[in-house]
DNA sequence: GTCTATAGCTAGATAGAC
DNA sequence: GTCTATCTAGCTATAGAC
């Protein structure tokens, strides 16, 4: 076999790079090409599903960073709630570049990305809420305390998300994980 | 004149309803054209400068509306804090369609539409904030405190926008409501 | 596996008749 | 003011050489 040009797990942080930025109607094939370094007819040959396809693998990709990095961590019961919990956060900051970078799922929520990916958006935020929902719980909140803290935690950072890109303004994320944290801390 | 065969104010609102839901890359002008009744030429003859006048047209009606509905009430200091409070967080279901619309400004913020509109919508966020900024004055919190309420708030606000259009779910947007009006309410 | 070249289509935008 | 017809540029996607 004659040897990739850019490795698998190299285009996709890059498809990731223009998706999350752009959205999936506004991700063009030329961009997707340049900056992945590959030509159009190569991202072809990689994704034989096309734009779709590469998103897919974008929002896998993104989901397993998630699942491995954030969601395990919350969930793992056997280290102590406020280890987990900051651990976890730190690794949402580092997900998006302490604010820097927009939330695919968000992205993706908008025109023919909804329409596409309406359940890979619902699983993946859904799986957000389940990870906060059990660390709640390791905090000693009730089924129902948590699942409300947890959904509300989810709104806070798509929303800093939101808010620190419109007003270019890193503080705003980085305070609203802080926020997150205490309230958990002093539940 | 020949009269206009649809009234400027109602292209500006089923401009506003593909906009907001498609964001600006995604927004095409087959779209527009269609949803207005008009075609794409008279819809140039009504916009010269074409898509981007289109948007503006849809950021400033929006715009205009908040001032109106939300903005004034909240900042309109001869009416007890909590009615005013209740009045503008009424209006913004309305905005919002109970959670069913997007926000404009955070279609906006992805792809060309940041780098086009990257004022008005740091502007648009910003009387937001000022807005609830100044009410959680009226509610007897120092400056300091109700910038950090007001900021807050707009993050609930936009995340409740976001999980609610992820998720489905309304229930989101009514309870992200509730729980804005409580916080001020007992703050 | 990557490339050049290009098909087929839709995008945003315009000319000019009525 | 609205329309039909059309332009150019960009889009997603594919064919076929190497």
């Amino acid at each position: 076999m004659r040897p990739q040009k850019v490795l698998d797990k190299e285009i996709v942080t890059k498809l990731v790079e223009v998706f999350r930025s752009n959205g999936y109607d506004g991700a063009s094939l030329s961009e997707l090409a340049e900056k992945t370094g590959l030509k159009k007819a190569s991202l072809y040959h990689r994704f034989p599903e096309g734009k779709q396809g590469m998103a897919v693998a974008v929002l896998n990709y993104l989901g397993e960073w998630a699942e491995e990095n954030v969601f395990n961590i919350l969930n793992d019961e056997t280290i102590p709630p406020a280890q987990r919990l900051l651990r976890g956060l730190d690794n949402i900051r580092v997900l998006y570049s302490d604010g820097k970078n927009a939330c695919v799922l968000r992205a993706f929520s908008l025109g023919s990305g909804l329409e596409l990916f309406e359940n890979q958006i619902k699983n993946g935020m859904t799986q957000w809420i389940d990870a906060f929902k059990t660390i709640g719980k390791s905090f000693g909140l009730s089924e129902g305390k948590a699942q409300k803290y947890a959904v509300r935690t989810l709104v806070e950072l798509q929303g800093s998300l939101v808010v620190t890109k419109g007003l270019n303004d890193l503080s705003i994320f980085d305070q609203t994980l802080k926020d997150i944290e205490s309230k958990y801390l002093n539940k």
